[in-house]
RNA sequence: GUGGCGGUAGCUCAGUCGGUAGAGCCCCGGGUUGUGGUCCCGGUGGUCGGGGGUUCGAGUCCCCUCCGCCACCCCA
Protein backbone atom coordinates (compact mmCIF):
# COMPACT_ATOMS: atom_id res chain seq x y z
CA UNK A 1 0.00 0.00 0.00
CA UNK A 2 1.18 3.43 -1.21
CA UNK A 3 -0.33 5.88 1.16
CA UNK A 4 -2.50 4.83 4.40
CA UNK A 5 -3.89 7.51 6.76
CA UNK A 6 -1.44 8.97 9.31
CA UNK A 7 -0.84 6.50 12.24
CA UNK A 8 -3.47 7.30 14.94
CA UNK A 9 -5.83 9.13 12.25
CA UNK A 10 -8.62 7.13 10.92
CA UNK A 11 -11.10 7.55 7.78
CA UNK A 12 -14.92 7.82 8.87
CA UNK A 13 -16.22 6.10 5.75
CA UNK A 14 -20.12 6.63 4.02
CA UNK A 15 -20.78 3.03 5.85
CA UNK A 16 -20.16 4.74 9.72
CA UNK A 17 -21.71 7.89 8.88
CA UNK A 18 -25.82 7.13 9.67
CA UNK A 19 -23.93 6.37 13.53
CA UNK A 20 -21.60 9.46 13.67
CA UNK A 21 -24.80 11.54 12.65
CA UNK A 22 -26.82 9.98 15.13
CA UNK A 23 -24.15 10.75 18.07
CA UNK A 24 -24.03 13.91 16.81
CA UNK A 25 -26.66 15.03 16.11
CA UNK A 26 -28.22 13.90 19.60
CA UNK A 27 -25.67 15.70 21.26
CA UNK A 28 -26.69 18.90 19.39
CA UNK A 29 -30.17 18.32 20.35
CA UNK A 30 -29.28 17.97 23.54
CA UNK A 31 -26.81 21.12 23.55
CA UNK A 32 -30.30 22.87 22.27
CA UNK A 33 -32.31 21.78 25.28
CA UNK A 34 -29.81 22.94 27.91
CA UNK A 35 -29.98 26.45 25.95
CA UNK A 36 -26.00 26.05 24.96
CA UNK A 37 -25.04 27.50 21.88
CA UNK A 38 -22.32 26.22 19.07
CA UNK A 39 -19.38 27.57 18.71
CA UNK A 40 -16.03 27.00 16.57
CA UNK A 41 -12.58 27.52 16.46
CA UNK A 42 -9.46 26.83 14.91
CA UNK A 43 -7.92 23.72 14.92
CA UNK A 44 -4.21 25.64 15.54
CA UNK A 45 -3.77 28.00 18.35
CA UNK A 46 -0.69 30.03 19.58
CA UNK A 47 1.54 27.44 21.38
CA UNK A 48 2.04 29.59 24.61
CA UNK A 49 -1.91 29.34 24.76
CA UNK A 50 -1.46 25.72 25.30
CA UNK A 51 1.00 25.78 27.45
CA UNK A 52 -0.33 28.35 29.98
CA UNK A 53 -3.48 26.49 30.04
CA UNK A 54 -2.91 22.91 29.99
CA UNK A 55 0.04 23.84 32.25
CA UNK A 56 4.26 23.30 31.15
CA UNK A 57 4.24 19.96 33.22
CA UNK A 58 1.16 18.08 32.05
CA UNK A 59 1.38 15.36 30.03
CA UNK A 60 0.07 17.27 27.03
CA UNK A 61 2.30 19.64 26.79
CA UNK A 62 5.28 17.35 27.87
CA UNK A 63 4.32 15.01 25.34
CA UNK A 64 1.75 14.86 23.05
CA UNK A 65 1.43 18.12 21.40
CA UNK A 66 1.89 18.62 17.83
CA UNK A 67 3.61 21.73 17.71
CA UNK A 68 5.00 23.32 14.62
CA UNK A 69 6.84 26.82 13.39
CA UNK A 70 4.78 28.09 10.29
CA UNK A 71 6.29 29.97 7.60
CA UNK A 72 6.39 33.26 9.05
CA UNK A 73 8.27 31.75 12.56
CA UNK A 74 4.75 31.67 15.11
CA UNK A 75 4.64 28.29 17.02
CA UNK A 76 1.69 26.72 16.78
CA UNK A 77 -0.06 24.16 18.04
CA UNK A 78 -2.89 21.53 17.26
CA UNK A 79 -5.44 22.04 19.91
CA UNK A 80 -5.15 19.15 22.08
CA UNK A 81 -8.44 19.62 23.85
CA UNK A 82 -11.47 22.23 23.62
CA UNK A 83 -11.57 24.41 26.70
CA UNK A 84 -8.50 26.86 25.99
CA UNK A 85 -9.72 27.61 22.29
CA UNK A 86 -12.87 27.92 23.76
CA UNK A 87 -11.56 30.10 26.20
CA UNK A 88 -9.38 32.29 24.36
CA UNK A 89 -11.90 32.91 21.89
CA UNK A 90 -14.83 33.64 24.77
CA UNK A 91 -11.96 36.38 25.97
CA UNK A 92 -10.88 37.79 22.61
CA UNK A 93 -14.66 38.70 21.62
CA UNK A 94 -15.37 39.94 24.19
CA UNK A 95 -17.87 37.42 25.20
CA UNK A 96 -17.00 38.22 29.30
CA UNK A 97 -19.26 41.54 28.43
CA UNK A 98 -22.41 39.69 27.85
CA UNK A 99 -24.62 38.45 29.84
CA UNK A 100 -23.20 35.69 31.98
CA UNK A 101 -22.57 32.67 32.00
CA UNK A 102 -21.88 32.40 28.45
CA UNK A 103 -22.89 28.43 27.37
CA UNK A 104 -21.60 27.28 24.48
CA UNK A 105 -20.59 23.38 22.67
CA UNK A 106 -18.40 23.03 19.93
CA UNK A 107 -17.80 19.33 18.19
CA UNK A 108 -14.52 18.86 16.79
CA UNK A 109 -11.50 17.13 16.19
CA UNK A 110 -8.45 17.19 18.40
CA UNK A 111 -4.75 16.15 18.05
CA UNK A 112 -2.69 14.57 20.69
CA UNK A 113 0.46 12.46 19.71
CA UNK A 114 -0.23 9.54 21.83
CA UNK A 115 0.82 6.13 21.12
CA UNK A 116 -2.36 4.48 19.24
CA UNK A 117 -4.51 2.08 20.65
CA UNK A 118 -8.42 1.14 20.53
CA UNK A 119 -10.51 4.03 21.85
CA UNK A 120 -6.78 5.89 21.60
CA UNK A 121 -5.98 8.55 18.11
CA UNK A 122 -3.68 10.89 17.29
CA UNK A 123 -6.66 12.50 15.72
CA UNK A 124 -10.16 12.04 17.49
CA UNK A 125 -13.48 13.98 17.74
CA UNK A 126 -14.85 15.76 20.92
CA UNK A 127 -17.94 17.11 22.11
CA UNK A 128 -16.70 20.31 24.32
CA UNK A 129 -19.61 21.89 26.79
CA UNK A 130 -18.37 24.64 28.51
CA UNK A 131 -20.02 26.92 30.62
CA UNK A 132 -18.27 30.24 31.53
CA UNK A 133 -18.92 33.16 33.53
CA UNK A 134 -20.13 31.11 36.81
CA UNK A 135 -19.02 29.74 39.63
CA UNK A 136 -22.80 28.48 40.83
CA UNK A 137 -22.37 24.27 41.42
CA UNK A 138 -26.02 24.36 39.91
CA UNK A 139 -24.03 24.62 36.38
CA UNK A 140 -21.84 21.74 37.87
CA UNK A 141 -24.89 19.50 37.79
CA UNK A 142 -26.04 21.10 34.71
CA UNK A 143 -23.09 19.82 32.42
CA UNK A 144 -22.94 16.56 34.23
CA UNK A 145 -26.71 15.81 33.98
CA UNK A 146 -26.39 17.23 29.90
CA UNK A 147 -24.04 14.46 29.22
CA UNK A 148 -26.00 11.98 31.46
CA UNK A 149 -29.10 12.65 28.61
CA UNK A 150 -27.00 12.28 25.70
CA UNK A 151 -25.61 8.78 27.27
CA UNK A 152 -29.37 7.94 27.58
CA UNK A 153 -30.91 9.02 24.73
CA UNK A 154 -28.53 6.79 22.85
CA UNK A 155 -29.12 4.10 25.48
CA UNK A 156 -26.23 3.80 26.71
CA UNK A 157 -26.43 1.10 29.79
CA UNK A 158 -23.19 0.46 31.65
CA UNK A 159 -21.51 3.40 32.29
CA UNK A 160 -20.18 4.96 36.26
CA UNK A 161 -20.21 8.34 36.98
CA UNK A 162 -16.94 9.40 39.24
CA UNK A 163 -17.06 12.47 41.16
CA UNK A 164 -14.48 14.44 43.23
CA UNK A 165 -13.38 17.87 44.51
CA UNK A 166 -9.84 18.92 44.21
CA UNK A 167 -10.34 22.64 46.03
CA UNK A 168 -8.95 25.69 45.15
CA UNK A 169 -6.28 28.12 45.33
CA UNK A 170 -7.17 28.52 48.68
CA UNK A 171 -7.13 25.09 50.13
CA UNK A 172 -4.68 22.84 47.86
CA UNK A 173 -1.11 24.22 48.31
CA UNK A 174 -2.52 23.68 51.98
CA UNK A 175 -3.41 20.25 51.29
CA UNK A 176 -0.19 19.50 49.32
CA UNK A 177 2.22 20.39 52.13
CA UNK A 178 0.48 18.16 54.39
CA UNK A 179 0.35 15.44 52.03
CA UNK A 180 3.82 16.29 51.15
CA UNK A 181 4.79 16.33 55.00
CA UNK A 182 3.10 12.70 55.61
CA UNK A 183 4.98 11.45 52.84
CA UNK A 184 8.09 12.84 54.11
CA UNK A 185 7.39 10.40 57.06
CA UNK A 186 6.63 7.50 55.03
CA UNK A 187 9.48 7.93 52.44
CA UNK A 188 11.45 4.63 53.35
CA UNK A 189 8.14 2.94 52.60
CA UNK A 190 7.38 3.99 49.28
CA UNK A 191 8.72 2.64 45.97
CA UNK A 192 10.41 4.33 43.23
CA UNK A 193 6.95 4.75 40.97
CA UNK A 194 5.35 6.61 44.29
CA UNK A 195 8.82 8.75 44.67
CA UNK A 196 8.53 10.22 41.31
CA UNK A 197 4.80 10.95 41.43
CA UNK A 198 5.21 13.25 44.52
CA UNK A 199 7.78 14.92 42.52
CA UNK A 200 5.50 15.87 39.30
CA UNK A 201 2.25 15.05 40.20
CA UNK A 202 1.74 14.75 43.84
CA UNK A 203 -2.35 14.00 43.65
CA UNK A 204 -1.66 11.24 41.66
CA UNK A 205 0.43 9.19 43.95
CA UNK A 206 -2.88 7.47 45.25
CA UNK A 207 -3.16 5.74 41.54
CA UNK A 208 0.74 3.90 42.33
CA UNK A 209 -0.04 0.39 41.47
CA UNK A 210 1.69 -1.19 44.11
CA UNK A 211 -0.69 -3.14 46.71
CA UNK A 212 1.79 -2.60 50.04
CA UNK A 213 2.37 1.35 48.60
CA UNK A 214 -1.25 1.87 48.24
CA UNK A 215 -2.33 0.23 51.67
CA UNK A 216 0.33 2.66 52.97
CA UNK A 217 -1.75 5.53 51.50
CA UNK A 218 -5.06 4.65 52.83
CA UNK A 219 -3.83 6.75 55.97
CA UNK A 220 -2.62 9.89 54.18
CA UNK A 221 -4.64 13.07 54.01
CA UNK A 222 -7.02 13.19 51.29
CA UNK A 223 -7.69 16.57 49.29
CA UNK A 224 -11.70 15.81 50.33
CA UNK A 225 -10.87 16.12 54.12
CA UNK A 226 -9.32 19.67 53.31
CA UNK A 227 -10.98 21.39 51.33
CA UNK A 228 -11.77 25.04 52.57
CA UNK A 229 -15.25 26.35 53.03
CA UNK A 230 -16.47 27.80 50.59
CA UNK A 231 -14.97 24.52 48.10
CA UNK A 232 -16.79 22.69 50.88
CA UNK A 233 -20.40 24.07 50.64
CA UNK A 234 -19.61 23.98 46.90
CA UNK A 235 -19.10 20.48 46.52
CA UNK A 236 -21.90 19.60 48.76
CA UNK A 237 -24.63 21.73 46.51
CA UNK A 238 -23.26 20.15 43.99
CA UNK A 239 -23.95 16.57 44.97
CA UNK A 240 -27.66 17.93 46.64
CA UNK A 241 -28.89 19.26 42.91
CA UNK A 242 -27.23 16.27 41.16
CA UNK A 243 -29.49 14.32 43.28
CA UNK A 244 -32.72 17.00 41.99
CA UNK A 245 -31.20 15.77 38.73
CA UNK A 246 -31.39 12.51 39.58
CA UNK A 247 -27.98 11.76 38.45
CA UNK A 248 -26.11 8.68 40.16
CA UNK A 249 -22.17 9.02 40.98
CA UNK A 250 -19.50 7.61 43.09
CA UNK A 251 -17.53 9.45 45.27
CA UNK A 252 -14.09 9.09 43.44
CA UNK A 253 -11.32 10.90 46.09
CA UNK A 254 -8.81 10.39 44.10
CA UNK A 255 -9.95 10.90 40.74
CA UNK A 256 -7.07 14.05 39.33
CA UNK A 257 -7.00 15.11 35.98
CA UNK A 258 -4.13 15.59 33.68
CA UNK A 259 -4.50 19.30 32.93
CA UNK A 260 -3.24 22.42 35.50
CA UNK A 261 -5.98 24.18 34.82
CA UNK A 262 -9.11 22.05 37.15
CA UNK A 263 -10.37 23.33 40.04
CA UNK A 264 -12.78 22.16 42.87
CA UNK A 265 -14.75 19.93 40.45
CA UNK A 266 -13.39 17.24 38.87
CA UNK A 267 -15.81 14.18 36.97
CA UNK A 268 -15.55 11.54 34.82
CA UNK A 269 -17.85 9.26 32.86
CA UNK A 270 -16.41 5.92 31.97
CA UNK A 271 -17.45 2.56 30.61
CA UNK A 272 -14.87 -0.10 30.95
CA UNK A 273 -16.41 -2.63 28.47
CA UNK A 274 -14.98 -0.76 25.73
CA UNK A 275 -10.97 -1.63 26.80
CA UNK A 276 -8.28 0.28 28.82
CA UNK A 277 -9.62 3.55 27.33
CA UNK A 278 -12.27 3.78 29.20
CA UNK A 279 -13.31 7.12 29.81
CA UNK A 280 -15.30 8.54 26.94
CA UNK A 281 -16.26 11.91 28.92
CA UNK A 282 -14.18 14.01 31.64
CA UNK A 283 -14.08 17.39 32.99
CA UNK A 284 -14.26 20.14 35.35
CA UNK A 285 -14.75 23.68 37.10
CA UNK A 286 -11.76 25.98 35.86
CA UNK A 287 -11.72 28.76 38.17
CA UNK A 288 -8.64 30.07 37.13
CA UNK A 289 -8.05 29.41 33.63
CA UNK A 290 -9.95 32.69 32.55
CA UNK A 291 -7.59 34.34 34.30
CA UNK A 292 -4.41 32.92 33.36
CA UNK A 293 -4.29 33.37 29.98
CA UNK A 294 -4.58 37.06 30.07
CA UNK A 295 -8.74 37.58 31.10
CA UNK A 296 -10.68 39.06 34.49
CA UNK A 297 -10.83 36.24 37.28
CA UNK A 298 -13.72 34.29 35.53
CA UNK A 299 -14.95 30.60 36.75
CA UNK A 300 -15.53 28.02 34.06
CA UNK A 301 -16.90 24.60 33.76
CA UNK A 302 -17.02 22.35 31.07
CA UNK A 303 -16.23 18.81 29.63
CA UNK A 304 -14.93 17.19 26.92
CA UNK A 305 -16.45 13.67 25.44
CA UNK A 306 -14.82 11.36 23.16
CA UNK A 307 -17.04 10.76 19.90
CA UNK A 308 -14.84 7.92 18.66
CA UNK A 309 -14.97 6.31 22.43
CA UNK A 310 -18.68 6.48 22.78
CA UNK A 311 -19.27 4.54 19.36
CA UNK A 312 -17.54 1.86 21.17
CA UNK A 313 -20.04 2.18 23.95
CA UNK A 314 -22.67 2.08 21.44
CA UNK A 315 -21.26 -1.33 19.61
CA UNK A 316 -21.51 -2.35 16.69
CA UNK A 317 -25.59 -1.90 16.18
CA UNK A 318 -26.25 -1.31 12.24
CA UNK A 319 -27.55 1.76 11.25
CA UNK A 320 -29.03 1.91 7.43
CA UNK A 321 -28.40 4.35 5.14
CA UNK A 322 -30.77 7.02 3.91
CA UNK A 323 -32.94 5.43 0.82
CA UNK A 324 -33.36 6.95 -2.11
CA UNK A 325 -36.98 7.87 -3.41
CA UNK A 326 -36.18 7.42 -7.38
CA UNK A 327 -34.01 5.11 -9.27
CA UNK A 328 -33.48 4.66 -13.21
CA UNK A 329 -33.17 1.98 -14.92
CA UNK A 330 -31.93 2.40 -18.35
CA UNK A 331 -32.84 -0.66 -21.28
CA UNK A 332 -31.95 -1.21 -24.58
CA UNK A 333 -31.72 2.05 -26.87
CA UNK A 334 -32.84 4.42 -24.05
CA UNK A 335 -31.86 7.93 -24.70
CA UNK A 336 -29.98 9.64 -21.31
CA UNK A 337 -31.03 13.11 -21.85
CA UNK A 338 -34.65 12.99 -20.89
CA UNK A 339 -33.84 11.02 -17.87
CA UNK A 340 -31.62 13.63 -16.79
CA UNK A 341 -34.27 16.05 -17.57
CA UNK A 342 -36.20 13.91 -15.30
CA UNK A 343 -33.97 13.85 -12.02
CA UNK A 344 -33.60 17.17 -12.10
CA UNK A 345 -37.20 17.82 -11.69
CA UNK A 346 -37.31 15.50 -8.89
CA UNK A 347 -34.44 16.85 -7.31
CA UNK A 348 -36.49 20.60 -7.43
CA UNK A 349 -39.03 18.80 -5.88
CA UNK A 350 -37.26 17.42 -2.97
CA UNK A 351 -37.08 14.11 -3.69
CA UNK A 352 -33.47 12.22 -3.98
CA UNK A 353 -33.01 10.23 -7.21
CA UNK A 354 -30.30 8.17 -8.83
CA UNK A 355 -29.37 6.28 -12.01
CA UNK A 356 -26.60 3.63 -13.39
CA UNK A 357 -23.16 5.31 -14.53
CA UNK A 358 -21.19 1.91 -14.55
CA UNK A 359 -22.54 0.27 -17.39
CA UNK A 360 -24.98 -2.44 -15.40
CA UNK A 361 -26.74 -4.43 -17.18
CA UNK A 362 -30.64 -4.17 -16.41
CA UNK A 363 -30.59 -6.69 -14.00
CA UNK A 364 -28.06 -5.30 -12.69
CA UNK A 365 -29.30 -1.90 -12.35
CA UNK A 366 -32.04 -3.05 -10.89
CA UNK A 367 -29.77 -4.53 -8.22
CA UNK A 368 -28.38 -1.41 -7.66
CA UNK A 369 -31.63 -0.05 -7.31
CA UNK A 370 -32.23 -2.53 -4.55
CA UNK A 371 -29.10 -1.52 -2.33
CA UNK A 372 -30.10 2.14 -2.84
CA UNK A 373 -33.72 0.97 -1.05
CA UNK A 374 -34.88 2.91 -3.91
CA UNK A 375 -38.47 3.73 -3.01
CA UNK A 376 -39.33 3.71 -6.98
CA UNK A 377 -37.78 2.51 -9.68
CA UNK A 378 -38.53 3.70 -13.35
CA UNK A 379 -37.62 1.42 -15.75
CA UNK A 380 -36.81 3.72 -19.58
CA UNK A 381 -36.38 1.80 -22.70
CA UNK A 382 -36.84 2.36 -26.16
CA UNK A 383 -40.32 1.62 -26.38
CA UNK A 384 -41.11 4.28 -22.93
CA UNK A 385 -41.30 4.20 -19.04
CA UNK A 386 -42.82 1.93 -16.52
CA UNK A 387 -42.69 3.44 -12.83
CA UNK A 388 -42.74 0.57 -10.51
CA UNK A 389 -43.65 0.62 -7.02
CA UNK A 390 -45.71 -0.82 -4.23
CA UNK A 391 -45.13 -4.32 -6.14
CA UNK A 392 -47.00 -2.52 -9.34
CA UNK A 393 -45.65 -1.71 -12.49
CA UNK A 394 -47.09 1.42 -14.72
CA UNK A 395 -46.62 3.13 -17.96
CA UNK A 396 -45.79 6.56 -17.32
CA UNK A 397 -44.63 9.65 -19.46
CA UNK A 398 -41.10 11.08 -17.88
CA UNK A 399 -42.25 14.26 -18.39
CA UNK A 400 -45.17 13.54 -15.48
CA UNK A 401 -42.86 11.98 -13.23
CA UNK A 402 -42.22 14.24 -10.85
CA UNK A 403 -46.05 15.64 -10.92
CA UNK A 404 -46.84 11.94 -9.61
CA UNK A 405 -44.31 11.11 -7.23
CA UNK A 406 -44.13 14.36 -5.50
CA UNK A 407 -47.58 13.78 -4.19
C1' G B 1 7.82 6.76 25.09
C1' U B 2 8.27 1.02 27.14
C1' G B 3 6.88 -4.27 26.60
C1' G B 4 4.03 -8.21 24.01
C1' C B 5 1.12 -10.10 19.68
C1' G B 6 -0.05 -9.52 14.65
C1' G B 7 -0.12 -7.83 9.00
C1' U B 8 -1.80 -12.89 2.60
C1' A B 9 -7.64 -10.27 -2.70
C1' G B 10 -12.03 -4.54 -1.14
C1' C B 11 -13.63 -7.64 3.75
C1' U B 12 -13.00 -12.27 7.01
C1' C B 13 -9.34 -15.81 6.77
C1' A B 14 -6.50 -20.74 5.12
C1' G B 15 -1.63 -21.61 3.18
C1' U B 16 1.87 -28.40 5.78
C1' C B 17 8.86 -29.63 6.07
C1' G B 18 11.19 -23.41 2.35
C1' G B 19 9.23 -25.61 -3.87
C1' U B 20 5.76 -20.94 -8.87
C1' A B 21 -1.00 -18.00 -4.32
C1' G B 22 -6.36 -20.27 -2.15
C1' A B 23 -11.61 -20.17 0.02
C1' G B 24 -15.97 -17.61 1.58
C1' C B 25 -18.17 -12.88 1.29
C1' C B 26 -18.25 -8.48 -1.89
C1' C B 27 -18.23 -6.74 -7.04
C1' C B 28 -19.38 -7.74 -12.60
C1' G B 29 -21.81 -11.04 -16.25
C1' G B 30 -25.13 -15.23 -17.53
C1' G B 31 -29.20 -18.68 -16.18
C1' U B 32 -33.65 -19.43 -13.01
C1' U B 33 -37.52 -16.41 -11.07
C1' G B 34 -42.94 -12.26 -11.25
C1' U B 35 -37.07 -7.33 -14.28
C1' G B 36 -34.85 -5.43 -7.16
C1' G B 37 -35.19 -11.32 -3.28
C1' U B 38 -33.57 -16.70 -3.48
C1' C B 39 -30.83 -20.43 -5.98
C1' C B 40 -27.23 -22.17 -9.91
C1' C B 41 -22.94 -21.18 -13.31
C1' G B 42 -18.87 -18.15 -14.73
C1' G B 43 -15.52 -13.97 -14.30
C1' U B 44 -12.53 -9.62 -12.46
C1' G B 45 -9.42 -8.89 -8.45
C1' G B 46 -2.61 -10.10 -5.18
C1' U B 47 4.16 -5.53 -4.90
C1' C B 48 1.81 -11.98 0.54
C1' G B 49 2.65 -4.09 4.55
C1' G B 50 7.71 -2.02 2.74
C1' G B 51 13.18 -2.71 2.41
C1' G B 52 17.39 -5.74 3.01
C1' G B 53 19.59 -10.65 4.01
C1' U B 54 20.10 -16.31 3.99
C1' U B 55 18.98 -19.98 0.03
C1' C B 56 19.18 -23.18 -6.29
C1' G B 57 14.38 -21.35 -4.53
C1' A B 58 11.16 -17.17 0.72
C1' G B 59 4.09 -15.78 2.04
C1' U B 60 7.10 -19.36 5.09
C1' C B 61 13.74 -18.35 8.12
C1' C B 62 16.80 -13.70 9.94
C1' C B 63 17.39 -8.16 10.44
C1' C B 64 15.40 -3.22 9.85
C1' U B 65 11.12 -0.39 9.14
C1' C B 66 5.81 1.03 8.68
C1' C B 67 0.92 0.08 10.40
C1' G B 68 -2.72 -2.25 13.71
C1' C B 69 -4.01 -4.65 18.30
C1' C B 70 -3.15 -5.69 23.81
C1' A B 71 -1.01 -3.77 28.19
C1' C B 72 1.91 0.17 30.64
C1' C B 73 1.67 5.46 30.76
C1' C B 74 -2.08 8.88 30.16
C1' C B 75 -6.56 10.29 28.79
C1' A B 76 -11.44 11.63 25.28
Amino acid sequence: MKFEAPRGTHDILPSEQPRWRRVTETMEEVCRLYAYRPIQTPAIEDTALIVRSSGEGSDVVQKETYTFEDRGGRSLTLRPEGTAPICRAYLEHGLHREPQPQKLYTIAPMWRYDRPQRGRYREHWQLSVEAIGTADPAVDAEVIRLYADILARLGVPDYVLQLNSIGDAACRPAYLERLQAWLDVHEGELDGEARAKRRTTPLRVFDVKSPRVRDLLRDAPVIGESLCAACRVHFDDLRRYLEAYGVAYELAPTLVRGLDYYTRTTFEFKDEAIGAQDSICGGGRYDGLVEAIGGPPTPGIGFGAGIERLLLSLGDGEASAEPVDVFFVLGEGADRAPVLTAMAALRARGLACDTDYAGRSPKGQLTQAGRLRARSVVVVDAGGARLRRDGREEPISLDRLADTLAR
